[in-house]
DNA sequence: TATTATTGCTATAATCCATAGCATTCTTGA
DNA sequence: TCAAGAATGCTATGGATTATAGCAATAATA
C-alpha cells in the first residue's frame, strides 16, 4: 500500500475479456504450483490424480481428452503418478489400462484438495461469496460456449 | 450435438474457479494465437504492440512489468517488433529507450484490435452483453485482489 | 565519490504444448 | 475369416513461454 508506486500505463486492453483471463490464470497458475510444489506435483499432474479418482477405471485417453491433454502429453504424467505410487494401472483393453488411486494417491488427493481449496480462498477471497458463485458460472457457461467450436 | 459423444467424465474439479479459469484461458489463447497468426504477432507480442501505441514513450522495463513480462523476456519481442518496424526507439535515457508505434505499427495495431474483437465474439458471443460485462467486472476484481499478493 | 539500483541484453535451462510417427490392439464390414 | 481402419500408449522432437543468472552501462543516492 505504503509502496513506491509507479505511474500507471494505460491498459488498452482492460476491456478484452481474453487478456482479463489470461492475467488471472496466469497468476493463479503461478500461486496454485507454488502452493503444490510441496508435493511434488504440477497443476496439471495434480489435476490429472483427482480426475482419475473421481473416475477409477477410465483410461488416460478418456482423462486426457476430458482435460484437454493430448495423448503424447498425458504418457509421461501418467507413467510420473504411476511410478510415485499414487495410482495403479489394471488391464482394461489390451490396448489400454483402468486407472485408478492407489491409498497413497487417495491421500495425496486429499491434501491436493485442501491445497487448492487453501490457494482460491488466498486468490479469490476478496470476491464476496456470491460473486464467486457468479464468476464460476459465467466461467462454465464460456467454457461451454468456446467448447461447442474451438476446443476439443 | 449429433456426434457421437462419449461418455463424460466426472469432473472433481468443477467447482474450482481456477480450473475453469485456466481452461477459459487456454481455449481462449488458442483461438487467438490462430487468429493472429496470419499477422505472424504471437497474443503476447501483439498486446505488447496494443501497450506500447497507448503508452508512446514509455520504456520497455515498465511496459514490461504493466504486462508481467520479465526483462529478459520483453528484449527480444522488443526487438523483433523494432527490426518488423512496427515501433520505434528514441533515447530517453543513457540505459533505456522511449518506444513508440511507428505508423505500421499503428496500423498493425489497428488490424489487431480488430482482429481481437471478432475474437472476443466469437468465443465470447454466446454470453449476452450484460453477462459479458459482468464476467469482466469480476475478472477485474479479482485480478486486483491478486494482485495485492501473489502478483507483482 | 562510493555504493546501490536500474536497464537492456545474452545465455541458458525448465516447462508446457503440439506434431509426427510407431507398434500393438481393437473394431468394422465385406 | 480377414483385411482395412480406428484407437491406444508411447517416443522423439520442435516451438513457444517463462524463469534464473549474470554482465556492462548508466542513473540515482547516501
Amino acid at each position: 500500500m505504503s509502496e513506491t508506486r509507479e505511474k500507471a500505463l494505460v491498459e488498452p486492453l482492460e476491456q478484452f475479456l481474453g487478456y482479463q483471463l489470461r492475467r488471472v490464470s496466469a497468476a493463479s497458475m503461478a500461486h496454485l504450483a507454488s502452493a503444490l510444489s510441496g508435493q511434488s506435483l504440477s497443476p496439471v499432474a495434480g489435476t490429472v490424480l483427482l480426475m482419475i479418482e473421481a473416475n477409477p477405471g477410465e483410461t488416460q485417453a478418456r482423462i486426457g481428452r476430458a482435460l484437454a491433454i493430448q495423448r503424447a502429453n498425458i504418457a509421461p504424467l501418467i507413467a510420473r503418478l504411476e511410478s510415485d505410487g499414487l495410482i495403479a494401472r489394471t488391464v482394461s483393453d489390451g490396448r489400454s489400462y483402468g486407472l485408478a488411486c492407489t491409498a497413497k494417491g487417495a491421500e495425496v488427493a486429499q491434501t491436493i484438495r485442501r491445497i487448492m481449496a487453501d490457494h482460491e480462498n488466498d486468490l479469490f477471497g476478496a470476491l464476496s461469496e456470491s460473486e464467486q458463485e457468479q464468476l464460476l458460472d459465467l466461467l462454465i457457461k464460456a467454457r461451454g460456449a468456446v467448447g461447442s467450436q474451438g476446443d476439443g
